[in-house]
DNA sequence: TAACTACTGTGAAAGTTATCACTAAATGAA
DNA sequence: TTCATTTAGTGATAACTTTCACAGTAGTTA
Protein backbone atom coordinates (compact mmCIF):
# COMPACT_ATOMS: atom_id res chain seq x y z
CA UNK A 1 0.00 0.00 0.00
CA UNK A 2 0.95 3.61 -0.66
CA UNK A 3 -0.28 5.47 1.98
CA UNK A 4 1.96 8.65 0.38
CA UNK A 5 0.97 9.01 -2.69
CA UNK A 6 -1.15 12.14 -1.40
CA UNK A 7 1.14 14.95 0.04
CA UNK A 8 0.60 15.67 3.54
CA UNK A 9 -0.47 19.33 2.62
CA UNK A 10 -2.60 18.68 -0.10
CA UNK A 11 -4.75 16.22 2.07
CA UNK A 12 -5.20 19.12 4.23
CA UNK A 13 -6.56 21.54 1.34
CA UNK A 14 -8.52 18.53 0.03
CA UNK A 15 -10.30 18.65 3.57
CA UNK A 16 -10.28 22.70 3.42
CA UNK A 17 -12.17 22.61 0.44
CA UNK A 18 -14.91 20.39 1.36
CA UNK A 19 -15.62 22.44 4.62
CA UNK A 20 -15.93 25.10 2.38
CA UNK A 21 -17.94 22.95 -0.05
CA UNK A 22 -20.67 22.48 2.88
CA UNK A 23 -20.92 26.07 3.61
CA UNK A 24 -21.35 26.84 0.04
CA UNK A 25 -24.07 24.39 -0.18
CA UNK A 26 -25.94 25.86 2.62
CA UNK A 27 -25.08 29.26 1.24
CA UNK A 28 -26.81 27.42 -2.46
CA UNK A 29 -24.04 29.10 -4.19
CA UNK A 30 -23.50 26.87 -6.86
CA UNK A 31 -21.50 26.29 -9.24
CA UNK A 32 -18.22 27.62 -8.31
CA UNK A 33 -15.18 28.77 -10.20
CA UNK A 34 -11.60 27.70 -9.25
CA UNK A 35 -10.69 30.88 -8.51
CA UNK A 36 -13.61 31.69 -6.47
CA UNK A 37 -13.26 28.32 -4.92
CA UNK A 38 -9.57 28.79 -4.10
CA UNK A 39 -10.13 32.62 -3.16
CA UNK A 40 -12.67 31.42 -0.03
CA UNK A 41 -10.22 28.66 0.74
CA UNK A 42 -7.03 30.98 0.76
CA UNK A 43 -4.96 29.49 -1.92
CA UNK A 44 -4.40 30.56 -5.48
CA UNK A 45 -6.02 28.59 -8.27
CA UNK A 46 -3.82 26.74 -9.74
CA UNK A 47 -2.62 24.64 -6.50
CA UNK A 48 -6.42 24.30 -6.46
CA UNK A 49 -7.03 22.49 -9.64
CA UNK A 50 -3.80 20.40 -8.86
CA UNK A 51 -4.97 19.36 -5.64
CA UNK A 52 -8.16 18.50 -6.94
CA UNK A 53 -6.78 16.57 -10.09
CA UNK A 54 -5.92 13.79 -7.31
CA UNK A 55 -8.99 12.97 -7.13
CA UNK A 56 -10.19 13.12 -10.47
CA UNK A 57 -11.51 15.27 -13.35
CA UNK A 58 -14.51 17.02 -11.24
CA UNK A 59 -15.29 20.04 -12.95
CA UNK A 60 -16.70 21.59 -16.38
CA UNK A 61 -14.58 23.46 -18.98
CA UNK A 62 -16.06 27.08 -19.53
CA UNK A 63 -18.41 26.41 -15.90
CA UNK A 64 -16.60 25.68 -12.71
CA UNK A 65 -17.33 23.09 -10.70
CA UNK A 66 -21.25 21.56 -9.54
CA UNK A 67 -20.62 22.33 -5.13
CA UNK A 68 -23.12 19.35 -5.14
CA UNK A 69 -21.50 16.65 -7.07
CA UNK A 70 -17.87 17.72 -5.79
CA UNK A 71 -18.58 17.88 -2.35
CA UNK A 72 -20.01 14.12 -2.91
CA UNK A 73 -16.60 13.36 -4.35
CA UNK A 74 -14.36 14.85 -1.99
CA UNK A 75 -16.27 13.08 0.97
CA UNK A 76 -15.95 9.84 -0.88
CA UNK A 77 -12.48 10.04 -1.29
CA UNK A 78 -11.59 11.40 1.94
CA UNK A 79 -13.15 8.23 3.06
CA UNK A 80 -15.96 10.31 4.56
CA UNK A 81 -18.73 9.05 2.81
CA UNK A 82 -19.53 6.14 5.81
CA UNK A 83 -19.56 6.15 9.63
CA UNK A 84 -16.25 5.59 11.95
CA UNK A 85 -16.05 3.46 14.96
CA UNK A 86 -14.45 5.30 17.78
CA UNK A 87 -13.27 4.52 21.54
CA UNK A 88 -11.80 7.21 24.02
CA UNK A 89 -9.07 6.61 27.06
CA UNK A 90 -8.82 8.85 29.69
CA UNK A 91 -11.81 10.99 31.36
CA UNK A 92 -11.58 14.35 31.78
CA UNK A 93 -13.44 17.41 30.46
CA UNK A 94 -12.04 17.18 27.10
CA UNK A 95 -13.26 13.57 26.95
CA UNK A 96 -16.85 14.69 28.36
CA UNK A 97 -16.58 17.21 25.50
CA UNK A 98 -16.19 15.02 22.56
CA UNK A 99 -18.29 12.35 24.19
CA UNK A 100 -21.46 15.05 24.53
CA UNK A 101 -20.82 16.33 20.99
CA UNK A 102 -23.40 16.11 18.86
CA UNK A 103 -21.66 17.39 16.02
CA UNK A 104 -18.77 14.48 15.73
CA UNK A 105 -22.08 12.24 15.88
CA UNK A 106 -23.64 14.02 12.67
CA UNK A 107 -20.19 13.86 11.08
CA UNK A 108 -20.19 10.06 11.56
CA UNK A 109 -17.69 9.91 14.30
CA UNK A 110 -19.72 7.37 17.19
CA UNK A 111 -17.89 6.91 20.53
CA UNK A 112 -18.28 2.89 20.92
CA UNK A 113 -16.51 2.75 24.36
CA UNK A 114 -14.49 4.85 27.50
CA UNK A 115 -11.50 3.33 29.25
CA UNK A 116 -9.78 4.84 32.06
CA UNK A 117 -7.38 3.19 34.00
CA UNK A 118 -8.22 4.76 37.58
CA UNK A 119 -10.30 2.94 39.62
CA UNK A 120 -12.61 5.66 40.62
CA UNK A 121 -13.80 6.21 37.27
CA UNK A 122 -14.32 2.66 35.77
CA UNK A 123 -18.11 2.01 36.09
CA UNK A 124 -19.40 5.48 35.73
CA UNK A 125 -21.47 6.08 33.05
CA UNK A 126 -20.42 9.13 30.29
CA UNK A 127 -22.87 9.92 27.96
CA UNK A 128 -24.57 6.56 28.03
CA UNK A 129 -21.08 5.09 28.05
CA UNK A 130 -19.87 2.65 30.83
CA UNK A 131 -16.22 3.64 31.67
CA UNK A 132 -13.96 0.20 31.03
CA UNK A 133 -10.73 -0.48 32.52
CA UNK A 134 -8.30 -0.28 30.33
CA UNK A 135 -7.01 -3.59 30.98
CA UNK A 136 -10.16 -5.28 30.26
CA UNK A 137 -10.05 -3.81 26.52
CA UNK A 138 -9.86 -6.87 24.96
CA UNK A 139 -13.14 -8.19 26.56
CA UNK A 140 -14.45 -4.90 25.49
CA UNK A 141 -13.77 -4.65 21.85
CA UNK A 142 -13.81 -8.26 21.04
CA UNK A 143 -17.43 -7.35 19.17
CA UNK A 144 -16.94 -4.10 18.00
CA UNK A 145 -15.15 -2.80 14.69
CA UNK A 146 -12.91 -0.06 16.12
CA UNK A 147 -11.42 2.05 13.48
CA UNK A 148 -9.87 5.45 15.83
CA UNK A 149 -8.32 5.56 19.35
CA UNK A 150 -9.14 9.01 21.36
CA UNK A 151 -6.47 9.81 23.81
CA UNK A 152 -7.61 12.49 25.91
CA UNK A 153 -5.60 11.20 29.06
CA UNK A 154 -3.38 13.44 30.33
CA UNK A 155 -1.20 10.92 32.52
CA UNK A 156 0.40 7.81 30.69
CA UNK A 157 -1.03 8.76 27.23
CA UNK A 158 1.61 6.24 26.01
CA UNK A 159 0.10 3.18 28.01
CA UNK A 160 -3.45 4.30 25.93
CA UNK A 161 -1.21 4.08 22.68
CA UNK A 162 0.23 0.72 23.85
CA UNK A 163 -2.97 -0.68 24.23
CA UNK A 164 -4.93 1.09 21.97
CA UNK A 165 -2.29 -0.47 18.95
CA UNK A 166 -1.70 -3.75 20.41
CA UNK A 167 -5.90 -3.99 20.14
CA UNK A 168 -4.98 -3.61 16.20
CA UNK A 169 -5.72 -0.45 16.29
CA UNK A 170 -4.36 1.69 13.22
CA UNK A 171 -5.37 5.06 13.56
CA UNK A 172 -5.07 7.89 16.69
CA UNK A 173 -5.77 10.87 17.67
CA UNK A 174 -3.72 12.00 19.97
CA UNK A 175 -5.39 14.73 22.29
CA UNK A 176 -2.60 14.59 25.53
CA UNK A 177 0.53 17.28 25.97
CA UNK A 178 3.00 14.95 24.87
CA UNK A 179 3.36 14.03 20.80
CA UNK A 180 3.38 10.34 20.03
CA UNK A 181 4.94 8.50 17.25
CA UNK A 182 5.43 5.18 15.76
CA UNK A 183 7.68 3.86 13.62
CA UNK A 184 5.55 1.73 11.77
CA UNK A 185 4.16 3.25 9.19
CA UNK A 186 0.99 1.09 8.86
CA UNK A 187 -0.21 3.28 12.15
CA UNK A 188 -1.11 6.81 11.82
CA UNK A 189 -1.38 9.08 14.55
CA UNK A 190 -2.64 12.79 14.60
CA UNK A 191 -1.31 14.64 17.65
CA UNK A 192 -2.91 17.83 18.46
CA UNK A 193 -3.65 20.21 21.87
CA UNK A 194 -4.62 23.55 21.94
CA UNK A 195 -1.54 25.14 24.06
CA UNK A 196 0.48 23.47 20.27
CA UNK A 197 -2.15 25.35 17.71
CA UNK A 198 -1.91 28.66 19.83
CA UNK A 199 1.89 28.72 19.86
CA UNK A 200 1.69 28.67 16.31
CA UNK A 201 0.03 32.31 16.81
CA UNK A 202 2.13 33.46 19.44
CA UNK A 203 5.46 33.09 17.24
CA UNK A 204 3.30 35.09 15.04
CA UNK A 205 2.75 37.25 17.35
CA UNK A 206 6.15 37.81 18.63
CA UNK A 207 7.89 38.35 14.91
CA UNK A 208 5.25 41.40 15.01
CA UNK A 209 6.79 42.55 18.10
CA UNK A 210 10.09 42.69 16.87
CA UNK A 211 9.32 44.16 14.00
CA UNK B 1 23.61 32.57 8.25
CA UNK B 2 21.65 33.86 6.58
CA UNK B 3 18.36 34.90 7.73
CA UNK B 4 15.25 33.14 6.08
CA UNK B 5 11.43 33.23 6.74
CA UNK B 6 10.90 30.03 8.89
CA UNK B 7 8.67 27.44 7.01
CA UNK B 8 5.42 27.16 8.49
CA UNK B 9 7.00 22.61 8.75
CA UNK B 10 9.47 23.82 10.45
CA UNK B 11 7.59 26.26 13.00
CA UNK B 12 5.62 22.89 13.75
CA UNK B 13 8.24 20.90 14.17
CA UNK B 14 9.65 23.10 16.82
CA UNK B 15 6.50 22.79 18.65
CA UNK B 16 6.69 19.53 18.55
CA UNK B 17 10.71 19.49 19.95
CA UNK B 18 9.46 22.10 22.76
CA UNK B 19 6.64 19.85 24.04
CA UNK B 20 8.74 16.83 23.82
CA UNK B 21 11.35 18.65 25.41
CA UNK B 22 9.19 19.71 28.66
CA UNK B 23 8.41 15.69 28.89
CA UNK B 24 12.56 15.09 29.36
CA UNK B 25 12.68 17.99 31.34
CA UNK B 26 10.15 16.05 33.67
CA UNK B 27 12.20 12.72 32.92
CA UNK B 28 15.30 13.80 34.28
CA UNK B 29 16.80 13.38 30.93
CA UNK B 30 19.74 15.25 30.03
CA UNK B 31 21.48 16.33 27.43
CA UNK B 32 20.42 14.50 24.94
CA UNK B 33 21.71 14.05 21.19
CA UNK B 34 19.68 14.99 17.97
CA UNK B 35 19.81 11.08 17.11
CA UNK B 36 17.60 10.61 20.42
CA UNK B 37 15.71 13.59 20.34
CA UNK B 38 14.91 12.83 16.92
CA UNK B 39 13.37 9.50 16.83
CA UNK B 40 11.16 11.06 19.90
CA UNK B 41 9.88 13.36 17.43
CA UNK B 42 8.99 11.42 14.80
CA UNK B 43 11.98 13.10 12.49
CA UNK B 44 15.33 12.16 10.96
CA UNK B 45 18.59 13.93 13.11
CA UNK B 46 19.78 15.97 10.39
CA UNK B 47 16.00 17.48 9.86
CA UNK B 48 16.18 18.42 13.41
CA UNK B 49 19.53 20.25 13.52
CA UNK B 50 18.30 22.09 10.44
CA UNK B 51 15.28 23.36 11.79
CA UNK B 52 17.08 24.05 15.33
CA UNK B 53 19.78 26.06 13.34
CA UNK B 54 16.88 28.69 12.25
CA UNK B 55 16.80 29.46 16.18
CA UNK B 56 20.50 29.40 16.61
CA UNK B 57 23.53 27.47 17.77
CA UNK B 58 22.21 25.80 20.40
CA UNK B 59 23.95 22.56 20.93
CA UNK B 60 27.78 21.43 22.34
CA UNK B 61 29.55 19.45 19.55
CA UNK B 62 30.42 15.75 20.97
CA UNK B 63 27.83 16.61 23.48
CA UNK B 64 24.64 17.22 22.45
CA UNK B 65 21.54 19.49 23.57
CA UNK B 66 21.10 20.63 26.91
CA UNK B 67 17.61 20.17 27.47
CA UNK B 68 16.88 22.70 29.99
CA UNK B 69 18.71 25.27 27.94
CA UNK B 70 17.35 23.87 24.65
CA UNK B 71 13.95 24.01 26.12
CA UNK B 72 14.34 27.88 27.22
CA UNK B 73 15.74 28.88 23.85
CA UNK B 74 12.76 27.18 21.83
CA UNK B 75 10.20 29.12 24.31
CA UNK B 76 11.78 32.24 23.52
CA UNK B 77 12.10 31.95 20.50
CA UNK B 78 8.77 30.76 19.88
CA UNK B 79 7.03 33.71 21.90
CA UNK B 80 5.99 31.52 24.77
CA UNK B 81 8.61 32.77 27.29
CA UNK B 82 5.21 35.31 28.49
CA UNK B 83 2.06 35.43 28.84
CA UNK B 84 -0.59 35.87 25.72
CA UNK B 85 -4.34 38.05 26.20
CA UNK B 86 -7.32 36.13 24.38
CA UNK B 87 -10.58 36.63 23.96
CA UNK B 88 -13.53 34.15 23.10
CA UNK B 89 -16.71 34.63 20.53
CA UNK B 90 -19.61 32.50 21.04
CA UNK B 91 -20.26 30.43 23.87
CA UNK B 92 -20.91 27.16 23.77
CA UNK B 93 -19.49 23.24 25.51
CA UNK B 94 -16.15 24.10 23.41
CA UNK B 95 -15.97 27.81 25.06
CA UNK B 96 -16.73 26.42 28.35
CA UNK B 97 -14.14 23.49 28.05
CA UNK B 98 -11.56 26.35 27.06
CA UNK B 99 -12.30 28.85 29.82
CA UNK B 100 -12.37 25.97 32.43
CA UNK B 101 -9.11 24.37 31.01
CA UNK B 102 -6.78 25.60 33.79
CA UNK B 103 -3.67 24.26 31.23
CA UNK B 104 -4.02 26.92 29.25
CA UNK B 105 -3.56 29.66 32.18
CA UNK B 106 -1.04 27.66 33.14
CA UNK B 107 1.31 27.77 29.75
CA UNK B 108 0.12 31.27 29.44
CA UNK B 109 -2.60 31.94 27.80
CA UNK B 110 -5.23 33.86 29.44
CA UNK B 111 -8.79 34.62 28.97
CA UNK B 112 -9.45 38.33 29.61
CA UNK B 113 -13.06 38.32 28.13
CA UNK B 114 -15.96 36.94 26.52
CA UNK B 115 -18.74 37.75 23.83
CA UNK B 116 -21.75 36.42 22.27
CA UNK B 117 -24.61 37.82 19.98
CA UNK B 118 -27.34 36.44 21.50
CA UNK B 119 -29.34 38.27 24.32
CA UNK B 120 -29.83 35.37 26.16
CA UNK B 121 -26.28 34.66 27.32
CA UNK B 122 -25.34 38.24 28.03
CA UNK B 123 -24.87 38.79 31.29
CA UNK B 124 -24.23 35.75 32.23
CA UNK B 125 -20.70 34.73 33.56
CA UNK B 126 -18.80 31.63 32.73
CA UNK B 127 -15.50 31.29 34.62
CA UNK B 128 -15.28 34.41 35.99
CA UNK B 129 -16.12 36.10 33.05
CA UNK B 130 -19.22 38.70 32.28
CA UNK B 131 -20.29 37.47 28.35
CA UNK B 132 -20.44 41.01 26.73
CA UNK B 133 -22.20 41.93 23.55
CA UNK B 134 -20.06 41.54 20.87
CA UNK B 135 -21.27 44.93 19.73
CA UNK B 136 -19.83 46.38 22.46
CA UNK B 137 -16.51 45.06 22.14
CA UNK B 138 -14.76 48.46 21.64
CA UNK B 139 -16.01 49.63 24.82
CA UNK B 140 -15.00 46.13 26.88
CA UNK B 141 -11.78 46.01 24.96
CA UNK B 142 -10.60 50.03 25.39
CA UNK B 143 -8.17 49.23 27.87
CA UNK B 144 -7.10 45.75 27.74
CA UNK B 145 -4.17 44.75 25.45
CA UNK B 146 -5.80 41.55 23.57
CA UNK B 147 -3.31 39.25 21.47
CA UNK B 148 -5.82 36.55 19.77
CA UNK B 149 -8.82 36.04 19.73
CA UNK B 150 -10.90 32.88 19.66
CA UNK B 151 -13.84 31.67 17.61
CA UNK B 152 -16.02 29.11 18.90
CA UNK B 153 -19.22 30.28 17.81
CA UNK B 154 -21.07 27.82 15.11
CA UNK B 155 -23.30 30.66 14.17
CA UNK B 156 -21.77 33.50 11.77
CA UNK B 157 -17.97 32.87 12.62
CA UNK B 158 -17.15 35.47 9.95
CA UNK B 159 -19.21 38.10 12.06
CA UNK B 160 -16.89 37.37 15.07
CA UNK B 161 -13.92 37.61 12.41
CA UNK B 162 -14.30 40.55 10.76
CA UNK B 163 -15.45 42.23 14.50
CA UNK B 164 -12.33 41.05 15.93
CA UNK B 165 -10.22 42.41 13.00
CA UNK B 166 -11.61 45.54 13.42
CA UNK B 167 -10.64 45.80 16.74
CA UNK B 168 -7.14 45.60 15.85
CA UNK B 169 -6.49 41.68 16.55
CA UNK B 170 -4.02 40.08 14.95
CA UNK B 171 -4.17 36.54 15.68
CA UNK B 172 -7.56 34.63 15.33
CA UNK B 173 -7.81 30.91 16.19
CA UNK B 174 -11.23 29.57 14.36
CA UNK B 175 -12.60 26.85 16.30
CA UNK B 176 -16.04 27.06 14.15
CA UNK B 177 -16.67 24.86 11.63
CA UNK B 178 -15.93 26.77 8.67
CA UNK B 179 -12.70 27.82 8.27
CA UNK B 180 -11.83 31.40 7.79
CA UNK B 181 -9.04 33.09 5.73
CA UNK B 182 -7.71 36.95 5.59
CA UNK B 183 -5.60 38.05 2.01
CA UNK B 184 -3.86 40.42 5.07
CA UNK B 185 -0.61 39.02 5.41
CA UNK B 186 -0.23 40.72 8.54
CA UNK B 187 -3.57 38.92 10.07
CA UNK B 188 -2.90 35.16 11.08
CA UNK B 189 -5.25 32.74 11.44
CA UNK B 190 -5.34 29.51 12.55
CA UNK B 191 -8.19 27.24 11.98
CA UNK B 192 -9.47 24.02 13.69
CA UNK B 193 -12.05 21.07 14.23
CA UNK B 194 -12.16 18.07 15.65
CA UNK B 195 -13.94 16.28 12.22
CA UNK B 196 -11.09 18.25 10.61
CA UNK B 197 -8.37 16.33 12.56
CA UNK B 198 -10.42 13.08 12.32
CA UNK B 199 -11.03 13.16 8.34
CA UNK B 200 -7.09 12.99 7.92
CA UNK B 201 -7.24 9.68 10.07
CA UNK B 202 -10.34 9.06 7.83
CA UNK B 203 -8.70 9.22 4.61
CA UNK B 204 -5.89 7.27 5.91
CA UNK B 205 -8.02 4.27 6.80
CA UNK B 206 -10.16 4.53 3.43
CA UNK B 207 -6.60 3.80 1.80
CA UNK B 208 -6.20 1.07 4.54
CA UNK B 209 -9.70 -0.61 3.10
CA UNK B 210 -8.65 -0.59 -0.48
CA UNK B 211 -5.82 -2.55 -0.13
C1' DT C 1 50.47 17.19 24.11
C1' DA C 2 48.28 14.32 20.69
C1' DA C 3 45.12 11.01 19.28
C1' DC C 4 40.48 9.49 19.51
C1' DT C 5 35.47 9.66 19.87
C1' DA C 6 30.98 11.71 19.63
C1' DC C 7 28.44 14.87 18.19
C1' DT C 8 26.76 19.50 15.93
C1' DG C 9 26.23 22.70 12.09
C1' DT C 10 25.87 23.29 7.29
C1' DG C 11 26.86 23.50 2.07
C1' DA C 12 25.47 20.76 -1.64
C1' DA C 13 22.55 17.34 -3.74
C1' DA C 14 18.35 15.13 -4.12
C1' DG C 15 13.67 15.17 -3.78
C1' DT C 16 9.25 17.37 -3.48
C1' DT C 17 5.69 20.94 -4.08
C1' DA C 18 3.76 25.17 -5.97
C1' DT C 19 3.15 28.13 -9.70
C1' DC C 20 3.13 29.44 -14.40
C1' DA C 21 1.43 29.36 -18.79
C1' DC C 22 -0.66 27.03 -22.15
C1' DT C 23 -4.21 23.65 -24.40
C1' DA C 24 -8.72 22.13 -24.68
C1' DA C 25 -13.51 22.23 -23.90
C1' DA C 26 -17.99 24.36 -22.88
C1' DT C 27 -21.00 28.32 -23.29
C1' DG C 28 -23.35 32.18 -25.24
C1' DA C 29 -23.92 35.85 -28.57
C1' DA C 30 -24.21 37.42 -33.32
C1' DT D 1 -22.15 28.60 -37.90
C1' DT D 2 -18.33 31.28 -36.19
C1' DC D 3 -16.16 33.89 -32.77
C1' DA D 4 -15.21 35.56 -28.22
C1' DT D 5 -15.13 34.36 -23.55
C1' DT D 6 -14.62 31.57 -19.62
C1' DT D 7 -12.58 28.13 -17.07
C1' DA D 8 -10.64 23.18 -16.12
C1' DG D 9 -6.66 20.25 -16.53
C1' DT D 10 -1.71 19.71 -16.94
C1' DG D 11 3.34 19.57 -18.57
C1' DA D 12 7.21 22.28 -17.57
C1' DT D 13 9.64 24.93 -14.51
C1' DA D 14 10.67 27.57 -10.53
C1' DA D 15 10.81 27.48 -5.69
C1' DC D 16 11.26 25.26 -1.69
C1' DT D 17 12.32 21.40 1.71
C1' DT D 18 14.66 17.40 3.15
C1' DT D 19 18.48 14.51 3.34
C1' DC D 20 23.25 13.48 2.79
C1' DA D 21 27.79 13.64 4.07
C1' DC D 22 31.51 15.66 6.02
C1' DA D 23 34.26 19.50 8.20
C1' DG D 24 34.88 21.19 12.60
C1' DT D 25 34.79 21.27 17.59
C1' DA D 26 34.25 19.82 22.45
C1' DG D 27 35.39 16.46 25.55
C1' DT D 28 38.10 12.41 27.02
C1' DT D 29 41.96 9.38 27.43
C1' DA D 30 46.83 8.45 27.72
Amino acid sequence: MKVKELPENTLQRLIIYLRVLEYLEREKIDPISSEDLARRCGVNSAQLRKDLSFVGNLGTKGVGYSVKSLKYSLKKFLGRNHEWNLILGGINPLANFLLENSQLFKEGFNFMAVFDTRDEYIGKVYSGLSVYNLSQISYVVRNIRVDIGVITADETPELYLETFLREGIKAILNLSNVPLFSENEKIKIENFSFPFILTKLSYFLKLYEEK
